[in-house]
DNA sequence: TAGCGTTACGAAAACGTTTGCGTGTTAAAA
DNA sequence: TTTTAACACGCAAACGTTTTCGTAACGCTA
């Protein structure tokens, strides 16, 4: 196992001092033409490279980006880190994950550690206990110490910082009124508690069509699924509640999900009931990931594009990472949904 | 912006030296008692935590772990992240995450780079160029270098170092049988190219258990998708191959594929050919994700655990990195594989 | 031959830590 | 009174870089 090489060991087989070596290594007119070609060609045949670390204290900025998701094991937070992987890599930075796991305690441990010195930027989406608790000190002193954070998805006014959103209510009204043109009547809504900001600007969506419409508002036909640490706790429960809405509503005719895993719910309900799909009852919800995609029948979606928020919010920072001017002033950007129409529509 | 406190800042305040004040935070015995106090309290007050990477420049070793994966936008790489993010925090670790996008350049440039002092060792599964071109030479110099290497999943016999994997063989071979405890006697196989070793595995599983049962081999049963950039072509591809297979053997009684994707395909197929899951056609697969929890009907699958071998190649990489132990055996670990029974079988 | 400008390199500080060792002060023991 | 030990702290090196500021040696001009 031979050892890494340093400026050092280069400097001690050609007995010279270490300035020497980095300066013939950087090209400067200081080193003579020879020394200097020969330092290179022994640290090239070693395969030299610079310690990332001594330059990071050096210059005290890593070049390596943290982004804090929730949970990783989600399709929208995945294709989050592709777009933020994909940007980071193209203009030479390195990418840490931590996961939060829904939880404001890890979320704020895995800032502390991140911050101290690993990297120069925070990308992150807030954790349902954060947006409960609606405790967000530690963001703030991440910024009062001069370390950039930008916010997607699940974010707050209360925060000052770089953005980057859907305009969920626009696109649930979309969505909605793409079900309207369909002339369905009666769509069922399956959404979440009002306190996931994104589940609630949903609603709102929702809400926003009906008037729109003039359809009159039947709270029967909204299900706000209660969150809970199993999931097939949540799935069962949210099946029997469908279920019962079929029953005491028969003419639904529509059913507009904020994310793919209520929707999937509601084709196994569906399908019990024997209801044919599109044509008795159509199908729309949030998250284009792979259960619409590869379900029978393939469900039509709101894409929120995860992957160019993911860009987005990596271009975001770094931008301001590396801009001179210190009260650059902070962008909410909004990347736009577009609805893909598939089979359930 | 008030700046990040340092041992220095601290030192000035109290007009001691900056080892005086290490020392009194690390509660040495070596400073007076009543600094210490001071020193402690006005440290706890400025929150003062120590720069991470000057510790990593001291100690040369940078406490997180590097983990190279083909894809995030996958369920099984996600949940092997979520493994060893868990294991990495528990023991206190922190992990970059770097995508190869299945590019051996990509794969070599990631390592290059994460290697100059960034990261303690790596944990990786190949890129499928990477295994069609046999390349593993930076994996051997990374190694070379004193870096140690976990390979997981997609791994070769040429590379010499530590390793999680499932029984591929094994485990395609209780799929399989599952299915004839089941009285199928036609079973489809959706299969990769021989290249990608965990589709020769499974297939190889598979030709076990008709060995077994002295079922003839037929090969019109074997669909080996060709890899495609675009995988939407890869997905109409195989639609239409297993629709052909269907013609030519109505007799088919169940499919068997590698992955969940495959198996969607096949049950897209066979809703169009109107054959009731599972009394006409059993489906089973490996990688127990979304699609197959979430379809209807849901899909049974082999679970690979991911987020299991995660946690073993995270504990393996971290045993490695704290033992002083220098020729500590090399070992591999095979996570054993479990049948999810669900409604296709 | 004094003065000056090049050329080619070295010394040292700095980034923020840790740690072994040296040292001045005090008080107790001889 | 002298020796010694304990105490409380500072110095300096080290980790691997970059970069500013010397400076020795040389050749040239006046």
């Amino acid at each position: 196992m031979k050892q890494k090489i340093t400026l050092k060991k280069i400097a001690q087989e050609f007995d010279v001092s270490i300035s020497t070596v980095s300066k013939a290594l950087k090209d400067s007119h200081e080193i003579g033409r020879e020394t200097r070609d020969r330092i290179q060609a022994f640290a090239k045949f070693y395969n030299y490279r610079p310690n990332n670390i001594a330059l990071s204290l050096k210059h005290r900025k890593t070049k390596t980006i943290g982004v804090i998701i929730p949970e990783i094991v989600h399709y929208f937070f995945a294709l989050i880190i592709e777009g933020v992987e994909h940007i980071a890599s193209e203009r030479g930075y390195n990418v840490v994950v931590a996961l939060s796991n829904e939880s404001l305690e890890k979320e704020i441990i895995n800032m502390e550690t991140l911050a101290d010195g690993l990297i120069d930027g925070f990308i992150l989406s807030l954790s349902k206990e954060t947006l409960r608790m609606q405790d967000y000190h530690h963001i703030n002193e991440a910024m009062g110490l001069g370390m950039p954070v930008v916010l997607f998805d699940r974010t707050v006014p209360e925060i000052a910082c770089d953005k980057v959103v859907i305009d969920d209510t626009q696109s649930a009204y979309n969505a909605v009124m793409h079900l309207f043109e369909r002339d369905r009547k009666n769509i069922l809504l399956l959404t979440t508690e009002d306190y996931i900001s994104v589940g609630r600007l949903r609603t709102q969506g929702y809400f926003q069509a009906l008037q729109e419409k003039e359809m009159p508002l039947n709270n029967d036909l909204i299900i706000k699924v209660v969150d809970h640490e199993n999931s097939d706790i949540i799935m069962s429960q949210l099946e029997a509640d469908i279920l019962k809405a079929f029953k005491q509503h028969p003419n639904i005719d529509a059913i507009f999900a904020v994310n793919e895993i209520y929707a999937a719910a509601a084709l196994r309900v569906v399908r019990k009931l024997e209801l044919k799909v599109p044509e008795q009852v159509s199908i729309i919800c949030f998250t284009d990931g792979l259960i619409s995609k590869y379900s029978s029948p393939t469900l039509s979606t709101v894409s929120q594009h995860g992957e160019e928020i993911g860009k987005q919010a990596a271009n975001l920072l770094i931008d301001r990472l590396e801009s001179s001017d210190d009260d650059y002033p902070f962008t909410t950007s909004v990347v736009a949904c577009s609805i893909v129409q598939r089979e359930s529509t």
